[in-house]
RNA sequence: CGAGGUGUGGCUCAGUUUGGCUAGAGCACCUGGUUUGGGACCAGGGGGUCGCAGGUUCGAAUCCUGUCACCUCGACCA
């Protein structure tokens, strides 16, 4: 491809709504235009690094002997109402009426598709197990994109989706994909990417990983564990915390604390300490209005994820009524008389001497003792887990907390859609079963973005070969002398002969224009014709990332540029391995 | 949905507080010329009715009311 007509714009100077750097180059390079809130079109260079990244997933979701099939973007609402999800999930479901007045959605997920497409044909135990995989655009109606193509409402998505007569044979498979995902995001050139412990969220099922690119940007807290390994999403990491020796029992008595609302004023003012205090939030349930009251340790924070799964529905910050009889600011468990649901966090556990809010205005109590001055009460784990806490898996105090992107998850579904859409099958016995399934995601343009945030410097991103938009930009310095626009053409046609993906820029301009441009870009290779090298009847092969820079002479130059593809290639490849 | 912010040629922004000549600059674009290894320069040119609607006024980008969109933080998020 040319320059000169490719269509799109590169320009000098950052957008000033883009807050991460993926996002600046994604719109300065020319790759993605801006539509609508959450909705891109894709420049050439960009969909060809999302071409190169699905080619990457076909091959290893087919060597994962998983089958690629394509669902319908517009479903029947029908559909969904068979799995319960027309109900249950918000707003993030387009629905709308087609001209019969049927009520339509625009897929978000296709577990319901995908069962509806093998429900009949899976019908005995012979045909098992199997895996479909889709690569499809998908809508989620999202309150807020944000960061370019991190998040979107309309994105491409590869998903599968597995079929199984038993756990064991599921957990079989997931560690199949497991290993295929890993060797994705090794091909794709951010091998870095770990698989964390996550939270099943709306998907549902019981175990799930989310695969993680940490980067500052990324909008996940990931919690981290050097010394065994251990890694979690923050929704799902199980907090421990240490209160051994904290103070002993005291006497309980009521003290005022004037104007002091959040507990670090009235730690502060009585001169006590945070972790001996006992703070409230207070939620409310989203379908009852039910007042929920969360006791935990004052320097501690509610995992509204963990609150949510214990409690079986969502939550959200309470608005606080003076007919409720909750007391804003001095809302204490002693004697808390309101109608509410009281929660004690496990950061509570093993206090002897609590400074906690006496359910009265401007003043507290100190020297609560929960099961003393409470009873015996039921302590759960509802926060979240902090740097230098202990790690749930090996036990030290080791816990270091990094932002990730989430490129990729899979999920144990269990029975959840096979079961309440009507799917089972014949086994040998003769009885009938329900399949269990399992499902796998990563989304295209959220990887080609992630690869950008991970991959750059100053002056764009530097691409991996495997998913770069082209091998090799050959730029051609002043074009307007015929012996550099000769050479550059022949190079030119020669590549293309040799199948080298290669961009030219033919256009005569500033050498700093074509270098920007360049960069922009971020093709691993550049070559680089001028009048001064040309003269010596030589030419410039560069690299991206600047580990290669040399001048080789013109009759050579196909085989040199071979040879320094060859190498990145190498460097990726090379570093691609099977974990199990 | 809550809090804050911003809407002025394709892009980055000035002008709004204190209403007043034909609405500006740089980049980009077009024409001609000089340049040519890191966004060079000269001359000429095209393009905006100031998010939208209503109002106040002799006069509105500027003041008022409403509305929409976008951005940031939070909520939400297979």
């Amino acid at each position: 491809m040319k320059l000169s007509n490719m269509v799109g714009e590169r320009f000098k100077e950052r957008p000033s709504d883009c807050v991460i750097d993926s996002h600046a180059f994604s719109v300065r390079g020319g790759y993605i235009k801006y539509v609508s809130n959450g909705i891109y079109s894709l420049y050439p260079p960009m969909k060809r690094v999302t071409a190169k990244i699905e080619n990457i997933i076909r091959e290893e979701m087919d060597a994962a002997d998983s089958q690629e099939v394509l669902f319908p973007v517009v479903l029947p609402g029908s559909l969904w109402e068979e799995s319960g999800r027309f109900e249950s999930v918000g707003d993030e479901l387009l629905r709308f009426k087609d001209r019969n007045n049927a009520s339509m959605v625009l897929g978000m997920t296709h577990e319901e598709a995908a069962v509806q497409m093998v429900r009949e044909w899976g019908n005995t135990y012979a045909k098992y197990p199997f895996s479909i995989y889709q690569i499809q655009t998908k809508f989620r109606d999202e309150a807020r994109p944000r960061a370019g193509l991190i998040r979107v409402r309309e994105f491409t998505m590869k998903d599968a989706y597995s079929f199984h007569t038993s756990q064991e044979d599921l957990e079989k498979y997931y560690d199949v994909m497991a290993n295929a995902y890993f060797r994705v995001f090794e091909r794709a050139g951010i091998p870095e990417v770990i698989s964390v412990k996550s939270d099943s969220g709306m998907i549902g099922g019981s175990v799930s990983h989310e695969y993680m690119l940490l980067v500052d940007a990324g909008e996940d807290s990931i919690v981290l564990c050097d010394e065994c390994g251990y890694s979690a999403n923050m929704e799902a990491a199980d907090t421990t915390v240490d209160n051994t020796g904290c103070a002993p029992a005291g006497e309980l008595k009521k003290v005022n604390t004037p104007d002091c609302k959040t507990i670090e004023e009235v730690c502060t003012f009585l001169n006590s300490k945070v972790e001996e205090s006992c703070k409230a939030v207070i939620y409310q349930a989203n379908m009852t209005d039910e007042y929920i009251v969360v006791f935990l340790r004052g320097d501690y924070e509610v995992n509204e994820t963990k609150l949510t799964n214990l409690l079986g529905e969502k939550v959200h910050a309470a608005t606080i009524t003076p007919e409720c009889g909750l007391c804003a600011g001095f809302c204490g468990p002693y004697k808390q008389e309101a109608k509410c649901k009281i929660i004690y966090d496990k950061s509570l556990e093993g206090i002897e001497n609590l400074v906690c809010g006496a359910n009265e205005v401007d003043y507290h109590y100190i020297g609560l003792n929960i099961k003393r001055d409470i009873g015996d009460v039921e302590y759960v784990d509802v926060s979240k887990i902090r740097t230098g806490d202990i790690c749930p898996c090996c036990g030290k105090k080791t816990i270091r907390i990094s932002r990730g992107i989430e490129v990729g998850n899979i999920f144990q579904l269990g029975t959840k859609y096979s079961k309440s859409m009507g799917m089972t099958y014949t086994d040998v016995d003769g009885s009938v079963k329900t399949p269990i399934m399992g499902c796998y995601g990563i989304g295209v343009g959220r990887l080609a973005a992630s690869v950008m945030e991970a991959k750059h410097d100053d002056y764009g991103p530097i691409w991996p070969i495997t998913i770069a938009p082209w091998q090799v930009h050959l730029c051609c310095m002043r074009p307007d002398k015929a012996e550099c626009k000769e050479a550059a053409d022949k190079i030119y046609d020669d590549l293309l002969k040799a199948g080298v993906e290669v961009i030219y820029d033919d256009r005569n301009v500033q050498a700093g224009v074509m270098f920007a441009d360049a960069d922009l870009l971020g093709v691993p290779v550049r070559v680089t014709i001028g009048p001064k090298n040309i003269a010596n009847g030589q030419i410039e092969i560069s690299t991206r990332d600047k580990s290669v820079k040399e001048l080789v002479n013109v009759e050579d130059a196909n085989a040199e540029i071979k040879k320094v593809i060859d190498k990145l290639f190498d460097e990726i490849n090379s570093k691609v391995r099977d974990r199990i």
